[in-house]
DNA sequence: AGAATAGTGTCTGTCAGACAGTATCGC
DNA sequence: GCGATACTGTCTGACAGACACTATTCT
């Protein structure tokens, strides 16, 4: 089934986006695609797709169901960003792009497997390398930003951690969000006492003295 | 034109919803609307409208028209705060909301004037009284919350004051925003050095010491 | 003088930043 | 002991909260 042009007009495209960070070696990555179909084809994009009324059960659900057919994966915490609009942003006519980003777990990053996309990267945040589709560049850089403001406001991003993890590993990818590197003494005194963290009974060492390992506790939520 | 069921279950509606506040008697109100038409025909909403691709520049651009259509206010600035959707929150089917904030000067909150809406009335955001339509109870205190947030982080709601103002007057209306007291000398010296006020050549006064009067600089722009 | 509001000064507690110091492992 | 990393203690400056104090007008 498909519209005429008339139709097209007075309904727009209806889109959601997703930027899906993770972590690795101390670096904040996101997630690139490169599209298969036209429009944009063979160009890099966040991963997005169109909404399905008929299947989608809201826009955050849709987002999830994206990533599911195209990456593969199954993303616990989706955070809306903003929306982008305009008659032109897409060659095929009005269109709204609803931005989610999302966490992926550090020990998850390899396990991400192309589907339905030509080629996926992992690419530096602050400046991915490729010439992107759209307006997705706009839209990486705002949901950049979102994530950073609220790691800046005291929100823990314990869903781009391990299983097990130290306070010294949590700082270090705080420090890869934010792109600058953090105090010490002040990290500590502020997660210190925070309810998300749960202290299990284990260390890891190496040639020096043991770290205490910690876990996020049941039912965390990022950004509550 | 008019689009077969089978079509409506593949594009969802598009709707944008403003949460239009302003002050007066330094008492935050809401506008809200009693809808003329079906569905939900003479319940409380807030104004709010179809998205017209053809017309409509972008959704924000889409939140001003219907604005001007309903309350005939042209507003200068709008935030957006974040979406609402699913099927079933509109008995139309699939629905999207975008939910924007707006502020209404001071001076011109008595000139709102009804036109396609049934009846207008200033409300209280904190118990609006009445009965509203779809998920606008929801919607509504989203858009307080993200008012009340841009407030506390140092935003001054320069739009909500009329053109000469004292710095009392302005602190009334933060107090009236964030729904509880300020101390004076906290709130001046926070915004002492603004450059966003500028002191201009009058004062006023009473049976007291006459007060500076300020206006919002050129330019200025809330949540900068 | 007194009432009323404008505007300033100051004390205190909290917290971030910076950084030094102590603890505990392997070798 | 030495190197390495974990973890703690402390000094300082900035700033919010609380509140007292001074300033200027009208009556």
């Amino acid at each position: 089934m498909t519209l005429t042009n008339h139709e097209r007009e007075l309904y727009p495209t209806v889109l959601v986006d997703v930027a899906l960070f993770s972590v690795e070696h101390n670096d904040l990555q996101v997630l690139l695609v490169r599209r298969l179909q036209e429009p944009q084809a063979h160009r890099w994009a966040l991963p997005g797709g169109i909404l399905k009324p008929d299947v989608d059960e809201s826009l955050e659900a849709s987002a999830r169901r994206v990533l599911r057919k195209k990456v593969s994966v199954d993303i616990s915490h989706l955070e809306e960003v903003c929306t982008f609009s305009g008659p032109n942003r897409d060659p095929r006519g009005w269109s709204i792009s609803v931005l989610f980003y999302a966490l992926l777990p550090r020990d998850h990053i390899g396990a991400v497997i192309k589907d339905k996309v030509e080629q996926i990267d992992w690419a530096d945040p602050n400046k991915p390398g490729h010439r992107m589709a759209f307006d997705h560049d706009v839209q990486l850089a705002a949901a950049l930003s979102a994530l950073r403001q609220q790691v800046e406001g005291h929100a823990l991003p314990l869903h781009l951690m391990p299983a097990h993890f130290t306070l010294t590993d949590l700082q270090r990818t705080c420090e890869a969000i934010l792109g600058h590197p953090l105090d010490k003494g002040v990290f500590r005194r502020r997660i210190k006492g925070s309810p998300d963290l749960v202290p299990i009974d284990k260390s890891v060492g190496g040639a020096h003295r043991p770290a205490q390992l910690y876990r996020s506790c049941e039912g965390f939520v990022f950004a509550a």
